[in-house]
RNA sequence: GGUCCGGUAGCUCAGUUGGAUAGAGCAACAGCCUUCUAAGCUGUGGGUCGCGCGUUCGAAUCGCGCCCGGAUCACCA
């Protein structure tokens, strides 16, 4: 039982006990006392007024002295106003944390047969070019998601739906096809990815100048986009591709490939993955017949010209297009197509999709539409919706080339990581290799801890200058001290220092009561992430415990204290907190270096 | 114009189901390396929590109205 919930019970014991009234002990939460109080634990009483029938003061004063008479974890307490700050026997600290120590999987929860399954869709790239800046935002959170749902106890399922297939795609194999002279990305020596996207912005660029010139020849803007050869060769390119054409087929699997081995690369550096993929090519028939389904159910409606729609003006929103007059689907049909294959696949009880906020509107509606056919977990689907990633120069555009390539931007991350590490002399005890995997370790985590810290629905600025910048709320300043507290812990063991201690009557003084009254935070912590889905929460706490630390280790010795039993509950207090920022960090996918 | 989301220090951001005098980092200035890793620590300065009204013991947090910024409102995906 935690100390929060001692208190809480303890409180309602009091408040029942004094005035008659029962209170549930879990609508207590006590709080951590400000630094300016004395105290650990603070209780607000105004609450309670109506059952006391007496003034703040009073009723918080009498609170307390019941509490210091009943419960032995209560030491002392005092009162300011409506609050009752309580001090905990400092004894039950060092219980707490020996408690901490001895649960290996402290704050996390176990996978039980009955845990709920969720299915986390996130990346989702098209195959006609590399990932850029926008997507390392949106894998980032996706991995770092379902870690922390993992460690609610859920059962998580990564999915990637790859959009293998479209206009766009044929824009590359057609300028490939026109002006590749058969190149592959061997030959070439460059990632499929970007060998791709290469002839996408070729493709892009022959087009412009035909429009352009076209206009010269008298046409309008408009006509001109209408006569582009181009365009046209493309758009056959794209029919022949959904008639099944060999030919065309075939380019189209060879280049995907391509690409698929480009991700994978990418994917695996940053250290993201997932249990199942699937690809549009596959799925984008599939929502017809829950369409038609719906029409029958007086879900949805036909229009003359053939076209079905959803009225979903009764919900506030519009009237939806499902199906084409043509017949063919639209992007909101594939989605139910794919949540209809996906929930074949697996029995899914709560969906989360990873995706950028111009969708949010499409997710609204998703959600509804889903619900009235029938997916129990449509109606309360997570959009995780996340912001813009922009530049301190303004927008990304792929057209003006101020695009950052995810792989350029990890190569440039880790490449100032062993760069400024060498200059402060860091690695002149390493190995090459090992210089090489702290830098990398350092690069990425310096990346990642910057877009991650952030609050996602948050437009946020990526400035490639400051995130290498290794002070303050950074990746690099926590890794930093995780690697000095394995640096306590070789000393010890090379010291050959006891830990076989008894640490019965220990009295932890206020520094380490406070960093233990954090790291018993972290179960809740995590839990409070996973409802509101953001690792944001993880980062800042992981922040939070690292600062308290820092100033603890720079005002007492560890390793020199003489004391044994101080001596060694403070190392074992180092270990813990080295414990918990390397799980804090696992869950933003995040590694930590012994060493740096 | 309709809908959704943001607005907190010069800058980048925290702020736990409403709690005490709103916190970090960066930038600026002043200190601290014979002591476990100085990528660190300590101190100083810096605020109309976009604006107003309301709800109550108490509002950055909740409600209403306005202002600013972004997204979206396609037979694109």
């Amino acid at each position: 039982m935690s100390i929060d919930n001692i208190i809480s019970q303890a409180t309602a014991d009091a408040v029942k006990a004094l005035y008659g009234v029962d209170i549930l002990p879990s609508s207590i939460a006590p709080q951590t006392t400000k630094k300016e109080f004395e105290g650990n634990l603070t209780i607000v009483v105004f609450p309670f007024l109506k059952a006391s029938r007496k003034n703040p003061e009073i009723t918080a004063q009498e609170i307390g002295q019941y509490m210091l008479d009943n419960c032995n974890a209560v030491k002392d307490f005092n009162v300011i106003k409506g609050f009752l700050n309580i001090t905990i026997e400092p004894a039950f600290w060092a219980g707490v944390l020996i408690h901490i120590n001895e649960t290996p999987d402290y704050g996390f929860k176990a996978e039980t047969s009955d845990s709920e399954l969720v299915m986390i869709e996130y990346s989702s790239p098209n195959t006609n070019k590399p990932l850029h800046l926008g997507h390392v935002r949106n894998n980032l959170l996706g991995f770092s998601l379902s870690e922390i749902m993992k460690a609610n106890g859920y059962k998580v399922v990564k999915t990637n739906i790859v959009n293998d297939r479209g206009i766009h795609i044929c824009k590359s194999m057609l300028a490939w096809q026109k002006w590749g002279d058969g190149i592959t990305p061997s030959k070439a020596g460059k990632k499929g990815d970007h060998l791709i996207g290469d002839f996408y912005v070729l493709f892009d660029k022959k087009y412009k100048a035909e429009i352009k010139a076209l206009i010269e020849s008298g046409l309008s803007q408009e006509d001109a986009e209408k006569s582009s050869k181009l365009m046209l060769e493309a758009r056959e390119m794209l029919r022949l591709w959904e008639t099944g054409d060999q030919n065309v087929r075939s380019i189209w699997q060879m280049m995907n490939e391509w690409v698929y081995a480009g991700f994978d690369e990418t994917y695996s550096r940053m250290g993201v993955n997932f249990d199942k993929i699937y690809y549009e090519s596959n799925t984008y028939l599939e929502g017809k017949d829950k369409v038609l389904e719906g029409i029958e159910n007086g879900i949805m409606y036909r229009k003359d010209d053939g076209s079905v729609w959803a009225d979903l003006t009764a919900d506030g929103l519009d009237h939806k297009l499902l199906l084409r007059g043509d017949g063919t689907s639209v992007y909101m049909t594939q989605d139910i197509g794919t949540a209809k294959l996906r929930y074949q696949d697996y029995p899914i009880d709560k969906m989360i999709y990873v995706v950028g906020n111009e969708q949010n509107y499409h997710f609204q509606v998703l959600s509804l539409l889903l619900d009235k056919l029938g997916f129990k977990w449509g109606k309360d689907l997570v959009h995780f919706s996340y912001g813009m990633v922009e530049l301190p120069e303004g927008k990304m555009k792929s057209r003006e080339g101020t695009v950052v390539d995810a792989d350029d931007l990890m190569d440039e991350m880790i490449t100032t990581a062993k760069e400024t590490s060498a200059e402060m002399g860091k690695l002149s005890n390493c190995s090459e290799a090992e210089a090489n995997d702290i830098s990398r370790i350092i690069g990425l985590g310096a990346l990642k801890y910057f877009i991650l810290k952030v609050d996602p629905r948050k437009n946020m600025t990526f400035n490639p200058k400051e995130s290498i910048d290794f002070n303050g709320n950074t990746g690099p300043f926590i890794q930093y001290t995780y690697a000095r507290i394995q640096s306590v812990l070789r000393k010890t063991s090379e010291a050959n220092i006891d830990m076989n201690v008894d640490f019965n009557g220990i009295q932890p003084n206020e520094k380490e009561i406070a960093i233990i009254q954090r790291l018993a935070d972290f179960p809740s912590i995590i839990e409070e992430a996973g409802k509101s889905y953001s690792p944001a929460q993880i980062a800042n706490y992981v922040y939070d415990l690292v600062k308290e630390y820092n100033q603890f280790y720079h005002d007492y010795s560890i390793l020199k204290e003489s004391d044994e039993q101080v001596r060694a509950f403070r190392i074992l207090l180092s270990k813990n907190v080295g414990n918990i920022i390397k799980r804090g960090m696992s869950l933003l996918g995040i590694e930590v270096p012994s060493r740096m």
